[in-house]
DNA sequence: ATCGGTTGTGCAACCGGTTACATTTAGCCT
DNA sequence: AGGCTAAATGTAACCGGTTGCACAACCGAT
């Protein structure tokens, strides 16, 4: 038998008797072959690998993502490498490129970085955005705006006339939506007061309490998780009680603050990472790719009743 | 030129004069030229790919780990891939080979893989192991063992008669050089009452606090923050006022508790990834390497007044 | 002027698969 | 029976670098 024939039946089995494919998997089997990846690659010029970016590992936000994501590839038989970019300035293009020739595919998580510094990105290879939507590209976002929104007309039926939404970093996609969707809730039914830009960390949220309080909003839409704790936090330490929410599915750090009365908005990452993997997978070595998709998974909010 | 000349002058200019390696730089600048890794892998045999290998994504102890580990490996031209195995049966083996044949070494965090499954593996390719140690293997661990038992010798000298130590998973390294720390520092001194196993989850701590209530400890050193979390949350829920320690970094969340007096624990996951893959680097592609060696990062304490 | 020793460059084989194309074999139709 | 098509396999070129070896050029020393 001829090499050619080994080769395809182990990658290309529909070309080869089923008889013959079934001796060659066998004598792999026996000799515990295992294909070269390199020569693989050079031959047919896939590499096998795709690349998940993300801005930093220091948010906890990308983790499932990436846990997602890895377990997609690794069922459809490819290496998923992560790399950290900010993808924010054009220099970073190069870095991009070098790594472009390496893998078969991005996906890539840029949150921040600029529109057309993505969009160049995402020219080398197959490209699937996360958490952020460019027109034209292909995208998988936790439709966070919509449960945003619903929170505020909750609270407006509550009987709250006075809302502050705590705006995120400036630039952030999911900002914009997050601001217009809040703002367009509560527009004719209630008093919105966006706060910030403020960053996504705790101390950010101590800072706020007190443009809060100044508000004097009765329930407040913080942009993220440890916005919203340390909202409480200092809320808590100075005596005011106030419904918050809290975005991604931090239950444990909620839970523990004893805030077990607030509602919260659960992004599943790790079927976004699933997601976004599958809908790269599609796009992946087919001569004819699938038109670009926009995907929003729907976000589950998790309601409670006010803290008493 | 022939392009022998010109693949000396990228990978081993020290071999070709200096004024041709200019000239090629030159070009290769010009052309945009970036080295196809696939090829460069099947003639050299070396992939310029190392596997980091955690147990999980979702415990945020291995995020800073791969961060580090990513920071160091770019530095050098590699790429880092994560694969995501727990270690904990030979029946893993088997993909550890295929990935063994795609990478030129191995990061493995196995805190709770048994020995001669870490020891297999290893075999493959080389490897440094993280926090965890295995005789004959290298490895970087955090010396978290010593730290806690410098926290019993605190509390002990602070008046503390009777101190309890809430143990990890069965078979977790660490928990195994804790346990003997914490007792060999309270030997003759204090009563230590060493409770569990517990998973090092915030639920594992609430179940621990009757445990800790009936040991009539006054003070507590748990294995993970978030079982250090969970027994707070019980005990203040319960009313009952105790010193207790939490490991790793996550500040943030223990000072949202406003336990802002609690002792913790620093383990710098950033450096321990740095340095790991800084050995790693050591040990690819030396013909001669150098022999294993067991690294412990010293791990600081933050000590604070304890709570009023 | 001759020779041994460096240093720099070229030649060509090679890494281990994939795939276009050629060839063989079998099956079917008129 | 002859011819045509489809299926299965073989042949060999090729992917893009790396590297052992041969060779040329230049050096100082004899």
């Amino acid at each position: 038998m001829s090499k050619a024939t080994a080769s395809r039946a182990l990658s290309r089995p529909e070309l080869v008797a089923p008889e013959t494919t079934a001796r060659v998997l066998a004598a792999a089997l026996e000799l515990g072959f295992v294909p070269n990846r390199a020569a693989r690659e050079l031959a047919s010029g896939r590499s096998g690998i795709v690349a998940l970016v993300v801005p930093t590992l220091e948010n906890s936000f990308f983790t499932p993502i990436i846990a997602g994501a890895q377990a997609r590839a690794e069922e459809a038989g490819l290496q998923l490498t992560v790399a950290v970019h900010p993808l924010a300035s054009t220099d970073e293009l190069v870095a991009f490129r070098r790594l472009s020739a390496q893998v078969d595919g991005f996906i890539v998580a840029a949150p921040r970085g600029a529109d057309d510094v993505v969009r160049a990105a995402s020219a080398f290879k197959p490209t699937v955005l996360v958490d952020r939507e460019i027109d034209g590209l292909t995208s998988v976002v936790a439709d966070t705006a919509t449960a945003f929104g619903g929170l505020v007309s909750r609270f407006i039926d509550e009987g709250h006339g006075r809302i502050s939404y705590i705006g995120g970093p400036d630039g952030s996609w999911q900002n914009g939506q997050r601001t217009l969707a809040v703002t367009a809730a509560a527009r004719g039914r209630a008093e919105l007061t966006v706060l910030g830009p403020y960053p996504a960390t705790f101390a950010a949220g101590v800072a706020a309490a007190a443009e809060v309080v100044a508000a004097e909003s009765t329930a407040v839409v913080p942009y993220a998780t440890a916005i919203g704790l340390g909202l409480m936090f200092a809320l808590r330490a100075g005596g005011v009680e106030s419904p918050a929410i809290t975005v991604s599915s931090e239950r444990m750090v909620v839970d523990a603050l004893g805030f077990t009365g607030v509602p919260a908005i659960d992004v599943d990452g790790d079927e976004l990472g699933h997601v976004a993997m599958h809908q790269l997978l599609a796009r992946i070595g087919r001569s004819t790719p699938p038109a670009a998709e926009q995907l929003r998974m729907p976000v589950p909010v998790r309601w409670a009743e006010p803290v008493a």
